[in-house]
DNA sequence: CAATTCAATAAACGGTGTATATTGAATTTA
DNA sequence: TAAATTCAATATACACCGTTTATTGAATTG
């Protein structure tokens, strides 16, 4: 009696969906998406699209996880080098690049440009964290080789961060892994991430023009700033 | 026979429709601007309030005109010390806190969250230049003072960045302002941007825990690495 | 062939921005 | 004072939106 479902059909028609979802976010913004503009464009009508999604936050999301690995992914194959610094390096501009190339999944990421919409913290969490478990991990083994060590700068940290740091990190990061080398980290996402976005929203380009040199400069003296030989 | 209408009393309406919709921001982000949840608000039908702006558009470019105001206001506001470096770093720290005290007003100009919203560029422009004006000026002055010089990484820039700059620079900066000067600030720009932006969507508390402390620590960093004695 | 399943539909609800035509009160002039 | 003028506010309507409900109908299974 019960039907046997085309799962692999079902599977289909949903990437098809996120496919036009996407497009919708790189045409008209991340808040471009309508449901009915999908159906229309799939010749279903709306209702039909909620056999695959629940809600346009589900929707949402689904597309939002597809953002977070497609970011991973491009910075894991990115991180490879001769040295430390060229790792590191190579994976700075990674990040970058899936940035320029998808800006739409990187607004959605970083940004919360969508009404009504609130990703789900448990969701996004350990997803938004491997692009930086990624670049850490560069350090971790530049430490083990003797490449690198804590820059004077961040060897004193904020007393506050620093006990902050330690309780999460008790829990999710082997106990071998020193908080500056995670702190060191978050420096350099805040500065690559700061271009960017102005970068992405245009309030850069029109100032400087070559924003690819202007990234690699910065990249370049922090790689030089915490120590790293170029 | 032309009826003298009531200026004072149409600006107060316009002044109240601004701040309902910044409410409106505050509460549910920068796409939950309702014309007709002003109107109910106010006790009058939507389509009244487009004797006030005559779209939702050109209410949006008015809370963009007010936001861009009030962060060149402060930024002008705490670019006070008694030194270069306490100006640069009093400057700096109130732009954040510009931020953080107007979240929603800090993404208008920042972000582009509103759906259908294109910000019409010949108005912003020179708005968002303030800022950045207020931050080249204490470095200028510094240099006048033989305060504060070009620092040896910024002193040769990207051949291509140095020209584009020259261009616009012809005709809106005084011939005396060296680039590397407004390339400098360029960085300090997106460097506290970076971490800013990471805060308001709450990307990097959870991590650091004192973004207080992290923010300050990086504008003394920058402060030291231009060459600015703390 | 009959029973079952379930994706798709049609219709409707309340929400949105906005255009158009109308109202009505306030002001100004004859 | 009375008539003319002005214009802010309204009522109405349109096209869009996400979502819910009940219904349809084709495909699969026993």
């Amino acid at each position: 009696m019960p039907r046997v479902k085309d799962e692999a059909a079902r599977e289909e028609t949903a990437k098809q969906i996120k496919a036009i979802a996407r497009q919708q976010m790189a045409d008209n913004g991340t808040a471009g998406i309508s449901l009915r503009a999908i159906a229309r464009e799939m010749g279903i009508t709306a209702p039909a699209i909620y056999n695959y999604f629940p809600s346009l936050d589900d929707l949402i999301t689904a597309l939002l996880v597809d953002a977070f690995n497609g970011l991973g992914d491009a910075v894991e194959a990115g991180a490879v080098g001769d040295s430390t610094a060229d790792k590191l390096r190579n994976a700075a501009h990674a990040y970058r690049a899936w940035a320029l190339a998808s800006p739409a999944d990187f607004q959605l990421i970083y940004g919360n440009p969508i009404p009504n919409y609130k990703a789900p913290a448990e969701l996004t969490i350990p997803l938004a964290r491997r692009p930086l478990e990624i670049f850490t991990q560069i350090l971790l083994e530049g430490m083990e080789q003797d490449n690198w060590q804590i820059p004077a700068h961040y060897r004193t940290i904020a007393a506050t961060i620093d006990a902050y740091m330690q309780t999460w990190m008790q829990d999710s990061v082997p106990s071998d892994v020193p908080v500056q080398a995670i702190y060191t980290i978050l420096v350099m996402w805040s500065r690559i991430h700061g271009i960017i976005m102005l970068e992405l929203f245009e309030h850069i380009s029109p100032t400087v023009g070559d924003v690819d040199a202007f990234y690699e400069l910065e990249v370049d003296i922090f790689i030089e700033a915490i120590g790293l030989a170029s």
